[in-house]
DNA sequence: AGGTATTCACATGAAACTATTCTCTGAGTTAGG
DNA sequence: TAACTCAGAGAATAGTTTCATGTGAATACCTGT
């Protein structure tokens, strides 16, 4: 047994990978240049600019769906302006922040956390007030004279979950400052984001405004093609397939990060199933994959309850290819008795419910019935290979039978 | 027939509560001098 | 007397409950012909 494994890793070891550099299919990857990007890039650069003659420069907006290139091209600025701050001793000072991580900054205390942490000083992950956190950061921040460049990614996540009383504090933390100076440059993937924010807030935070237009299915073509090349080795994509990866990904408003996930995934069924090549079979293939492995990840990770709410609409749907909240709230309950969990109230459910349609597993319609009320009409749109999966899932996650 | 008023079955929102996790503080305890 | 322990106070957070209010259109109920 241990001999197998052995000669198991031996040949994995040997047989050459057809990836030259799989890394280039990462969300983490630094292409030399971003293209299709250069004007917007050209932008937020001369309104940033300022920021190495160590004078404020105007808050900034990004605005663009998920995909379009926003994350990579300020992350492209932000490192080529700390290189050149570097050369030339201006005390400048970039922090890239990510909202939408979950326990890590996702709330008003988590994200000060973290953004002390990026200053490199720790700070306990809860039992202290908020404002001790906020004191702690202006002190860090005002210790020496610099300007500080503050990206936070999705940061319309953070509103949705705590408000915008925190974004609030953050423009106004200038006045307070002494020594330095901080600019915010926010990124959205809500084009209408700005729309219900405390006008305070909108004004001071979006004095300048840009859009990230979505990719057509040339332009992700294109970057397909780059990314591939360094990617994998030579001859291993076949025709076309770089093609309806694109073609997919454009039907999707443009979304390059998926081409990508996709491509990569592909590559790696390919891969693992002992191919040569990648061709069009393991594209559809990765499709499907990248969709299941979504939707199972996305509930195994859910409270008890979310996942027999869950087990109770799969248990429905086979005979109904609609139905109704109070319908799967009865089956919910029966599930909880039998499994002697507490039953949550219907408020709950109705929530989890919208829940589980922001994720994409239902699909549900508000309606009006008349007479009969207005409800959620319910579809579930799954895969029939994924209702197993995530039946066996559920199953065992709950300990039923 | 045509118009309007009701009414159902939830949706949606806000606030408040609960359990858990964590820090900090200070009293009490211990061990060594 | 310094170091250690440990309970209790105070905070933040996720998940939930409670209370309140909203809502679209199929029906019930009128009205006048």
């Amino acid at each position: 047994m241990v001999m197998e494994i052995h000669n198991f890793f031996e040949s994995y070891l040997k047989q050459d990978s057809i990836f030259l550099d799989k890394a280039v299919l990462t969300s983490t990857y630094m292409p030399e240049n971003i293209i299709y990007r250069e004007e917007q890039i050209q932008e937020v650069a001369n309104i940033l600019a300022p920021a190495l003659r160590v004078e404020k420069p105007s808050n900034v907006f990004i605005y663009g769906k998920t995909g379009t290139g926003k994350t990579i091209s300020i992350k492209y600025i932000l490192r080529s302006m700390s290189v050149i701050a570097e050369k030339n001793n201006i005390p400048l000072r970039s922090l890239y922040i990510n909202c939408k991580l979950k326990r890590v900054a996702d709330t008003e205390y988590r994200l000060l956390a973290r953004l002390i942490h990026e200053l490199g000083k720790e700070v306990p992950p809860t039992g202290l007030p908020t404002d001790e956190i906020y004191s702690t950061f202006y002190s860090l921040l005002d210790s020496q004279r610099q300007l500080v460049l503050l990206v936070l990614d999705e940061i319309d996540q953070v509103t949705k979950k705590i408000g915008d009383e925190m974004l609030y504090n953050l423009t106004r933390i200038n006045s307070e400052l002494k020594q330095s100076q901080i600019c915010i440059v926010g990124i959205s993937n809500n084009l209408i984001f700005s729309e219900n924010l405390d006008p305070r807030v909108k004004s001071s935070l979006s004095e300048e405004e840009i859009i990230f237009p979505p990719y057509n299915a040339i332009q992700i073509k294109d970057i397909l093609e780059k990314r591939a090349a360094g990617a994998f080795h030579e001859k291993v994509i076949q025709a076309g397939v770089v093609e309806k990866c694109a073609a997919y990904a454009a039907r999707e408003h443009g979304d390059a990060r998926r081409a990508i996930d996709l491509l990569r995934i592909a590559g790696e069924l390919a891969e693992r199933s002992g191919s040569k090549i990648v061709d069009i079979s393991h594209l559809d293939e990765a499709e499907k994959k990248v969709e299941s492995d979504k939707i199972l990840h996305a509930t195994k990770h859910q409270p008890k309850q979310f996942q027999s709410v869950l087990y109770g609409i799969l248990l429905i749907s086979p005979q109904r290819r609609s139905f109704f909240t109070g319908e799967v709230y009865e089956m919910y309950k029966k599930i909880c008795l039998r499994q002697k969990f507490n039953v949550l109230t219907q408020r709950r459910i109705s929530d989890i419910l919208a829940e589980l349609d922001m994720l994409g597993i239902i699909n549900a319609k508000i309606i009006s019935k008349g007479r009969y009320g207005r409800t959620r009409e319910i579809f579930l749109s799954l895969d029939e290979n994924i209702i197993i999966k995530l039946k066996e899932l559920l199953e065992k996650a709950l300990q039923i039978k």
